[in-house]
DNA sequence: TTGAAAGCGTTACCAG
DNA sequence: CTGGTAACGCTTTCAA
């Protein structure tokens, strides 16, 4: 059975495809007398009818959709935002388009390509593997495509920034205080250069102190990498007292690592990360994070594409998500060296 | 700037929208002349004419396109189930239309309305107001729409179905081997009805072992939640010995909750729940949970689409995925009492 | 080998 | 107040 279209309904209402599009889309005023509009209604009631939002998007020139590209699904991080981004944009009519980049440049490439293809109204990319594709971007910019942008301003689009030099400075610092001076950094990212600003720092940092040679094990983005890197480094002799990791989502790897090698949390070592997931507050022990709201993350995207529609011409927009420190129970003072 | 068209290409190129079709779509067949198809793919080239997913889709009824229906996007659950549906999808070219019925009635069919609408090619529904929205399903299954449930098949359509039951069967026999007779359920779900089958086996095998009355927490679906509900479950006198958590997701919060009454897991009170997210392993302890591998759920239900989408007369598709009892850390003997 | 034209389901303009 | 009609951008037959 194919679906019902306006001409089905006008044909029952024994009207014409206007009236019909008139009663549905309620721009009634006046316009149709409510003889007709009834015997619309109960026309579109008997067939079932629901408008084609294909054929309303190729004429009205709107999809009524946001495409999101997010680095992969398995960190929770990128969820959140994207529960941000699905609340605000739920909230005003859009639906949305979701692309993993699975952590993979082609994909990455692919992904933008095709939300560009699609027409959705608006484009919100986090994106991992930035530079490779300004092309596709500009071309995007040039049609005057709503995009916001989830890191630096490469290219004059929105942005949302999340500051985690700051962050990065202040949990060190954090460390500082509590008398570790061997920490080490687990860096799992997708690729190098992405966590650039929280390595910068960490270097800057533990060099400051004297700790020329602060160990970084680099690895992938899975909870598994994120133990194997713990693992690596707190099986040093002597090991670091304190493991900064590049996200919570690796910190629970670490965690586990330190358990594994009976190591006490934060008797024997303390760890901190970055992200402030909802979990963090019941991982055992408690994580210290540096973290922001990550749905709000995802809500400021999605708003700024939505005034950005609403009205074209605006000025830039760019919003810096500050992050905060959160000590809670995985960081301690430092044990004494014996 | 606006976007270059079909048009723009063959008036560059000097030919026929008609020949630009058969370039782009690579239908060249000795159709169209070496030469003529450089010139399309030079003016291609020189204005990035991309051809518009819209009206191709309105013209051949395809909008490439997968709907998916969550009921939440807090639940690792479901986004593993996400996860799995986006590999699959994006593999054969689909995309993903992502809605979460944020655990609301409304939204939930609001949610399948605006998939129909939208004509997408298949959809996947894990409702969890099932009742609500069957005249919307069968509205979709009269088309002809691959349509896969994710549970019991109130309707005539392709579902995939995770047993439960048994899986609840095993985790308390596994209890009850440990010697625990005082089990108390943390039962968080968005609508009663949702976990009856684990209830029932519950309460059916508590009531077996001479436990008439055994405690069942009804509570809501996120962490806190979960925490909650442990709280009050563990504050009894005498405190139930065992606790089996609906989800593991409002398990990390029951384990949160142990801690923080200074109770040992698994020595004071054993924790088990369902699911398996793959966090499940790095909790300390770590969860001895009833699962199944979720994003092999996602696989299973984007394949089945993917299949009745390549053969529409295929019967009615099923699978039944299998949970399996993961036994971890969590679990252990029961105290004994004084 | 190429071009003209119909049609997908809407909406919006302009007559009637 | 209502109905015809022209787009929207594309694919695909049918002729040339």
């Amino acid at each position: 059975m194919k679906r019902p279209t306006q001409v089905d309904v006008a044909r029952l209402a024994g009207v014409s495809r206007a009236t019909v599009s008139y009663v549905v889309n309620g721009l009634e005023e006046n316009l149709v007398s409510e003889e007709t509009r009834e015997k619309v209604l109960k026309a579109v009631e008997t067939l079932g009818y629901q408008p084609d939002a294909m054929a309303q998007s190729l004429r009205s020139g709107q999809t009524n959709t946001i495409g999101l590209l997010i680095p992969d699904m398995d960190n929770p991080h990128y969820w959140q935002i994207a529960k941000g981004v699905e609340e605000v944009a739920q909230q005003a009519g859009f639906d949305l388009l979701l692309i993993s980049a699975a952590l993979n440049v082609d994909r990455e490439t692919h992904g933008v390509e095709v939300l560009s293809r699609r027409r959705v109204d608006g484009l919100i990319l986090i994106l991992t593997f930035g530079d490779k594709v300004t092309d596709e971007i500009n071309k995007l910019v040039r049609q005057r495509k709503p995009v916001v942008f989830m890191s630096g301003p490469t290219v004059d689009v929105d942005y949302v920034f999340v500051h985690q030099g700051e962050g990065t400075r202040k949990v060190i610092e954090h460390l500082f205080s509590l008398g570790h001076h061997r920490i080490g950094f687990v860096y799992g990212v997708a690729t190098p250069g992405l966590g650039q600003d929280r390595l910068a720092v960490f270097r800057a940092m533990t060099r400051q102190i004297g700790d020329d040679d602060a160990p970084v094990e680099h690895c992938g983005t899975t909870i598994s990498d994120g133990y194997q890197a713990a693992r690596k480094l707190l099986e040093r002799q002597p090991h670091p007292t304190a493991l900064l990791v590049i996200n919570d989502l690796l910190a629970m790897g670490a965690l586990r690592a330190a358990a594994d090698l009976g190591l006490n949390v934060p008797g024997d070592v303390s760890i901190a990360s970055f992200d402030d997931i909802s979990l963090s507050v019941y991982t055992q022990p408690r994580l210290t994070t540096v973290g922001m709201d990550a749905t709000h993350i995802g809500r400021t995207a999605a708003q700024m594409i939505l005034n950005r529609l609403y009205n074209p011409r605006l000025p830039q927009q760019t919003a810096e998500i500050l992050s905060h420190l959160f000590v809670r129970d995985s960081t301690g003072p430092a044990p004494h060296e014996e």
